[in-house]
DNA sequence: GTACTTTTTAAGTAAATCTTAAGAATTTAA
DNA sequence: TTAAATTCTTAAGATTTACTTAAAAAGTAC
């Protein structure tokens, strides 16, 4: 997933870039309106984050011809907080959503990821640290390295992976990836877990994996 | 997804109404500031649409009485009048949006929806002071600072803020959190309360869990 | 059918949580 | 001010829950 970025304030962008990259992401950044507009147009790029004020061309004026060009790439505004009623018309000349200034760049990764989830349909690679997972290639990596995992560890990893940041409860999962209903007494979930984290080899610092006494387990960044 | 209009022009509620419940939106509408905020301070909404300006309570007193309450819940502002320094007042006190008459309903709709997508899904947050506490995730925050409870501290901990405002006596604790029936005796809910009160750091000016003499505990704002 | 892999069950061990209880501190009432 | 009642705090023992391992059962491929 290509970003583009156009930012004339350097700090942020340099702040953007670095987060987004961890995300895995390939960001380019333009400093200009008019740099930015020429890179936007080359139309390599899957999603735009355009500050609303930038030197040489506008946000707005960028977003209008960028979107002549190109229908369905979203683009997110960055705004300051005060320009809420240009952000309208913002959005009526086809920017996808905003987000003003100052904001949690976690927010800001999951308006991005709203954007991208219905255009892509290559979307469906997870990931948590330096664990990847790759649904329709049916691939697991830990950094460069591959690993195997069985059909039951691979449809928990994924459950757990696809509600990142969310405490996956035991009956929610017994559901999903056993699909056993109604009942729940097996020790199962515990045996994978286990196997997980061993094939993962997660050491103790690397709780990527994490277990809610009484409730179940949870992906998340550390 | 629930939607609280406050606006008193007939036409303009009435055109709103109908437009939001053809997006399959659930639509109340109060035609003045003292109904208005008897409905929103029930809590059901999503979101709250007001008038800048309505007869009884304003819409901006509207905003801030029920900011006191629900500090999650989205809250956009409808205004004729157009000044920077009003919208900048507006915003500070908890507004989220505001849009200017007249307005084309898309626009609204956008508007609307862009508030909604970060908070749908997560209609279960009760807060009181800086304390969140969210049920989907099983996560309570103290500001940013993740907070590790145990299972019967969440519950104790739930309780207390789904009944916020309101003193829980200690029978209703010991049924609703320890399901025990007819009989109470021990000392779990001191016990529990002092863990919940040490793990929230709560300090002595924060005295957002209030022990209520000889009845049982209350959680409220300042 | 046999050899292999994967999945599930089971059981012992480890760890965290829950409960009890008792003394200290605080509030209320006489 | 003192006594009584209530709540706070602490710590240890009981209980629950999760971890780990191994072996049995169920699938798969040859």
């Amino acid at each position: 997933m290509r970003i583009l970025i156009v930012e004339d304030e350097e700090s942020i962008a340099a702040f953007l870039k670095q987060g987004l990259e961890e995300e895995s992401f390939a960001v380019d950044v333009a400093h200009d309106g008019k740099t930015g507009l020429v890179l936007a147009l080359t139309g390599v790029y899957d999603l735009l984050l355009l500050d609303w004020m930038v030197p040489g061309h506008s946000g707005i004026e960028i977003c209008t011809q960028f979107r002549k060009e190109f229908k369905e790439t979203p683009v997110i505004f960055l705004t300051a907080k005060d320009t809420v009623e240009e952000t309208i018309f913002g959005l009526q000349n086809g920017a996808n959503d905003y987000i003003k200034k100052p904001f949690h760049f976690n927010e800001l990764l999951e308006r991005i990821r709203v954007q991208l989830r219905p255009t892509s349909g290559s979307s469906n690679i997870f990931q948590v640290g330096p664990i990847k997972l790759d649904v329709e290639k049916h691939l697991v990596l830990k950094g460069e390295e591959e690993i195997q995992l069985t059909q039951k560890e691979f449809a928990l990893l994924e459950f757990l992976l696809r509600n990142k940041g969310n405490v996956c409860r035991r009956t929610q999962i017994i559901e999903s990836v056993w699909d056993i209903h109604f009942e729940y007494n097996t020790g199962v979930i515990d045996v994978y877990i286990n196997s997980l984290r061993k094939k993962l080899q997660l050491s103790n610092e690397e709780h990527y994996i994490q277990t809610v006494r009484g409730v179940g387990y949870i992906a998340k960044e550390l």
